[in-house]
RNA sequence: GCGCUUGUAGCUCAAUUGGAUAGAGCGUUAGCCUCCGAAGCUAAAGGCUGAGGGUUCGAGUCCCUCCAAGCGCGCCA
């Protein structure tokens, strides 16, 4: 079965030419997906496209829709097309489409009978790199982390699902004055525990987390640890605290297919060699000793330096290499998720990318907003360095990883958000997750209650009569099932996996409204089966949909 | 001071990117298990979408001016 917004989008084509021939309209007119959209109010059909209020016309108003939408339902009909039962028109803006029950029965045929569910393959095998979290290798993740974990993850299945080909990436900033710090921070911890004053430089890292690896460095090297060179302690705080973040990601449920080191980078000679190619394309200038990017044309509002007079490099440098590597690779799209204190970092990379021949329109940034942690409503102060954190550990913890991650993907990246612990404790039992997991079990019950019942029955979606399903929910949901398509679709052009979790909650809120008012497995066999087939339909949309974004599908709970 | 982001029900958030009577959950109030799972359902109450102007058939959404909050404004990352 044809997707009934495609139908309808070829059919509204065919008569906007005809009457653009007829210089009845009389500016061409492109029909998009976008312009049949679905109406506020059941009364006004499941679809309706507002265009004829944007298309100029010489007709008055009234008479254009009147002659279009007849003209509409003769290229309707001339096309096949039996999904459109009426057209209705309300002045001055609507064309309402009212669905034949036939087609949204079709509709769920073809979803339990082939487990069509009516994804559009819009990736087309392009390859899409998502770059998340990568947060500094100095100290644990945060629950700040999580968010951006819990959509990354959550938005990588939406593209994979959608045809794309997705990389989920780490970029490791594992070189630098942070981690310098960070190694003596743990060559002091060492000192510590031989007996030493605690002495962690001022701007060095104070967390509590280093002293069990200065404890086992101490038991295993002896005193004569604290002679070791101070990469030594870097490359072992770093090595530790990654072995850290990968577990705690596990344990969240997100599993990344590669870690970006920043150091190899470096030595593989890339910074150099981008920043040489920069030079020759003469967009850089040497200023008081710095090495400068000319950005401003790119709407920066100052130069950048690349290299500083010390002759390090700004994390810039090593940035745009780590670009350059991205697009050499071979990427169709580039998605970054950034927090807003690096919103002024999108202008100097986009420029960059453009100088070293690339195309910035292929970049993009997604802003996650920062999330401020509150405990019983007090805000908690959050610094790495001072040791001061709730870890994401802790969450998983004290929380289940599904209430987590569910939390952080109801929300959109770009809101502010606040996360108060333990009222997200004593809140979890009310989580609308448990909504959605509520149904999943609900469903399973069903089936089993069934099998108890009558175990002869099967299902044939070949055999079954779906025109039994004539009740108001059981319309509602076979349309809403024929939308779970259009919303992951939705979803994945937009970057927003919260689109997704919406249907899903009008979804099972109608599914639960149906079973209190409905029976599914009773006396009369013929409609026994034709609800069977629509939970069984439900089912895999919710489990589909569940998967998408990390959350599990229980049959109990 | 300048830039970015945000401001929607008591609270946390939606609103198909300019569409129809602004919707959910939590909380409050009143009901529903003799029946496949009550972590559910039904109903009530709750709004001048921060304020004021503008654009047009039509604005929570776009433009301008204020107000408030968060984040930036480094040769830190």
């Amino acid at each position: 079965m044809t997707d009934i917004i495609q139908e309808l989008v070829g059919a509204l084509q065919e008569t906007v030419d005809i009457f653009r021939r007829q210089k009845i309209i009389t500016k061409d007119y492109s029909v998009q997906k976008n312009d049949v959209t679905i109406p506020r109010e059941r009364g006004y059909g499941e679809y309706c496209t507002p265009i004829l209020s944007r298309i100029p016309s010489t007709l008055p108003r009234e008479q254009l829709f009147q002659e279009f939408s007849q003209t509409l339902g003769t290229v309707l009909r001339n096309r096949g097309c039996v999904s459109i039962k009426k057209i209705d028109i309300v002045l001055p803006v609507f064309l309402n489409f009212h669905l034949n029950p036939e087609a949204l029965q079709e509709r769920l045929r073809s979803i339990i009978k082939n487990n069509e569910v009516g994804i559009e393959d819009i990736g087309q095998g392009k390859r899409v790199l998502l770059e998340f979290v990568s947060a500094n290798p100095t100290g644990p993740l945060t629950i700040a982390h999580g968010r951006q974990a819990a959509f990354g993850e959550a938005l990588g299945r939406i593209l994979a699902y959608s045809g794309y080909r997705v990389t989920r990436e780490y970029y490791l900033n594992d070189e630098g004055r942070q981690i310098d710090l960070l190694g003596e921070s743990l060559k002091a911890r060492c000192r510590e525990i031989l007996g030493e004053e605690l002495l962690i430089p001022e701007d060095g890292y104070q967390g509590e987390y280093l002293v069990p690896l200065a404890q086992k460095l101490v038991s295993e090297f002896g005193p004569t640890v604290k002679e070791k060179e101070s990469g030594f302690f870097s490359r072992a705080a770093m090595q530790e605290i990654l072995e850290g973040i990968k577990c705690d990601l596990l344990d969240f449920g997100v599993a990344f297919d590669s870690y970006q080191s920043q150091r190899e980078l470096t030595e593989q000679g890339l910074v150099l060699e981008t920043l040489r190619i920069l030079k020759e394309l003469g967009v850089t200038y040497v200023s008081e000793g710095a090495l400068f990017l000319k950005t401003t044309p790119f709407g920066d509002d100052k130069d950048r330096v690349l290299r500083k007079k010390d002759g390090s490099y700004t994390y810039l440098a090593p940035d745009l290499a780590y670009h350059r590597v991205k697009f050499q690779k071979g990427y169709d799209l580039i998605i970054n998720f950034w927090g807003p204190d690096h919103y002024g970092y999108v202008n100097r990379l986009k420029a960059g990318v453009s100088f070293l021949g690339f195309d910035p329109e292929k970049i993009k940034i997604i802003i996650v907003q920062l999330t401020t942690i509150y405990r019983g409503g007090e805000k908690l102060k959050m610094s790495t360095r001072r040791g001061e954190f709730l870890p994401l550990s802790v969450l998983t913890e004290e929380l289940s990883p599904d209430v987590t991650r569910f939390f952080f993907l109801s929300r959109k990246a770009n809101s502010h958000l606040d996360f108060d612990l333990e009222l997200a404790k004593k809140d979890s039992a009310e989580n609308p997750i448990f909504y959605l997991q509520y149904a999943t079990a609900r469903i399973a019950s069903i089936f089993r209650y069934q099998q108890e019942k009558m175990p002869d029955v099967s299902l044939d979606p070949a055999q079954v009569n779906l025109s039994l399903l004539q009740e108001p929910e059981e319309l509602e949901l076979m349309l809403l099932l024929s939308r779970f398509g259009p919303s992951v679709l939705v979803a994945a052009q937009n970057l927003e996996p919260q689109i997704l979790l919406s249907y899903l909650l009008s979804l099972v809120k109608t599914f639960h409204q149906y079973y209190q008012r409905c029976q599914i497995v009773g006396p009369d066999e013929n409609l026994t089966l034709a609800r069977l087939s629509l939970v069984s339909g439900l089912e895999s949309i919710l489990k589909k949909g569940l998967f998408l974004l990390n959350v599990h599908a229980p049959e109990r709970m």
